[in-house]
DNA sequence: TATGAATGAGAGTTCATTCAT
DNA sequence: AATGAATGAACTCTCATTCAT
């Protein structure tokens, strides 16, 4: 309503239905990193999103689509582009440090993933539609830590054989240390964050000496 | 209401505030690890405690300090039992075993723990006031931390020198193989998790051979 | 609710926001001078407006505004219009006349507003908020009557010289009859106080003999 | 609750029913003149008079009944003693200035008095219980004026034929004149007020030159 | 006589959703 | 494609009242 006002009637933009949903999903991911996935209302992002409440309902079937597409949205603009940028290093070791770096960069970008990630967990608790996807999303995430491990395995900057064990270590003080990271509570910063990451990947005993 | 249609008006029963309120926390709990702190109404707390609506009022200023309450028990009913505990091992490598098999037992009552602790983040991430009491609970946990790793440097059983690297790490991999336990989306078991911690607490060197 | 119920779902009318807020505030008058201004609650507006309660805070952003507006149309409608009437007369002694026969009229209308403006009295005498409004509101008034009373010097028809102490006995005798014309305790009936008003006025000197 | 917390539970006082009552209503009237009948609650009432809401409903049927003894307490504590003074005075036109002086004072109770009194009438306007109360009190006031006009007429300080018109008169300048003093919006003090009303008196011809 | 725990109806308000335009 | 008026269920909170103690 607030957005709508604020331009002339005129100015009422047109957009394909791809832009138009993209254009609020990003609105929408924005809003719920600053104000919380439980207080943002469609009001809300109406408004982040500068369009009406009825073109919500329009392009979307409700609420729980929007959550969905941001969700959608984080694994495509955020997690895969750092997947991406991992496989572009020179080993497995430099994978492994790029994975950490980008994700927990001390950028605002980084932040807002984090607190978003955490808002979804609280979700997925105990909501069971969230919690399966979610488990989508970690099993995409165990297999892609394990294939950088299984590269440093095989290119001899990582140990020989990627043990599940490491991996899970990997996967809980990846997630712990970001946590302590950019939660407002725990007083670590990400570039400390960062930095007991690559300690403990610089105990990780390469295969070849 | 659905407290007071549950039974015959005449069950109306009386107890001191001090113990209504604590039947209440209790109640609020169960539900709220259940439901989700973002999904329990008042109504909800009412009819989980067997009040009605009204009572929830008459010994609560609202549904906040019945939360704060909430987050207040659990530090009294579940953190400081454990730390009492661990305090009551023989050594300070037992107590950090400890520490990590009570906070990730496979019990139900831990289960709600960690579910209600991860509400609890989430709201913290956005609400200020809940932020604070949040840095509060850290510092007291990582204080509690960090004296047994004093203790076991002193016993000889951990590392002479207890670097704050080491403590966070802890922290960080505590929190992170939890997460992985007891959300429904990863698919790590309690036990897998405490096996995981006590692998990463058996590479701590003892400072005595 | 109770509106919605008692016509068709398929009866919902639309209507710009200035109208259906014009529409509601006429409801709000109407069963507020009837049941009272304490009395009424958002659904007895909502049901008297014939509109659904979440229309209420669609357009109004709380039962304060309401009511704020209630008493502005009480000026627009009511108040405005009779100091016009009184404008248009060819007297300052006819104006004085117009202004008494028209405030204390033996209208249902007139009746509604002394009820609604003794409730706002009384709201004004506890409410730092109304009062400043009921404040401003006098001021206008003084300042209307004021203007007739130079305006009888100027034409001869009233004393030469409207001292404020006319000006106060005025506005006084003239509240308290119409309090005692309007309330249901008081036996005076409005025509009764009209005429008390003018025989106050019939001894009212002209500066032209 | 709060007043009683205050104390111990041994200084819990008894008393007789009567004197109980009398502290009770007391205290009602105190908190309703501060801060209006219609925002007063039992609560309100208890902490006044430092008792518990049980022992409100002990001695009352419920808060109608409080209110109906606050108003009878003013007739018996504020109307009553004014109308002895005044038949005290030497003769009837003393009497009227007596009435205005003791009614229209620069007290903080003669405002109370006032402000209460006009949370009656709104009161009254919508509900035909108290519309029939505040009928009875305006017979016994009007009674009271004409005593005092009668009184004028005969020791010859008043005129000689005391016309319903001019007892009118009076009454509705002296509630209008209170109003304009004793209401916040309305910028006239009690002793302008008083001015006023004595102008008027001084206005009435005595039947002996 | 006095207390205060317990109640539930009803208050104002929020909000995802529907749908005529 | 886009709008925004309209809805009603559900929310937290208030309050006069009941009643065991």
């Amino acid at each position: 309503m607030g957005g709508a006002r604020a331009r002339q009637a005129s100015e009422r933009t047109r957009h394909p239905t791809e832009v138009r949903r993209h254009l609020i999903v990003e609105a929408a991911r924005s809003v719920i990193a600053e104000r919380g996935l439980f207080a943002t209302s469609m009001r809300d992002i109406a408004t982040a999103g500068d369009v009406s409440l009825g073109t919500l309902t329009y392009h979307f079937t409700g609420i729980t689509e929007i959550l969905a597409e941001v969700l959608n949205g984080e694994m495509d603009s955020f997690y895969g582009p750092i997947i991406e940028a991992a496989k572009a290093t020179p080993d497995g070791r430099a994978a492994l440090r790029e994975i950490v770096d980008c994700f927990v960069a001390s950028t605002p970008r980084a932040r807002q993933h984090w607190v978003l990630w955490l808002d979804f967990w609280a979700l997925s608790a105990h909501d069971p539609g969230y919690a399966h996807r979610q488990s989508e999303i970690y099993q995409r995430w165990r297999g892609d830590v394990r294939a950088v491990f299984e590269r440093g395995a095989a290119d001899g900057t990582l140990p020989a054989t990627p043990a599940d064990d490491a991996i899970a270590e990997f996967m809980a003080i990846f997630d712990g240390m970001a946590a302590q990271a950019y939660l407002p509570g725990a007083d670590l910063r990400p570039a400390e964050a960062r930095g007991g990451l690559h300690r403990w990947i610089d105990r990780l005993q390469p295969s070849i000496a």
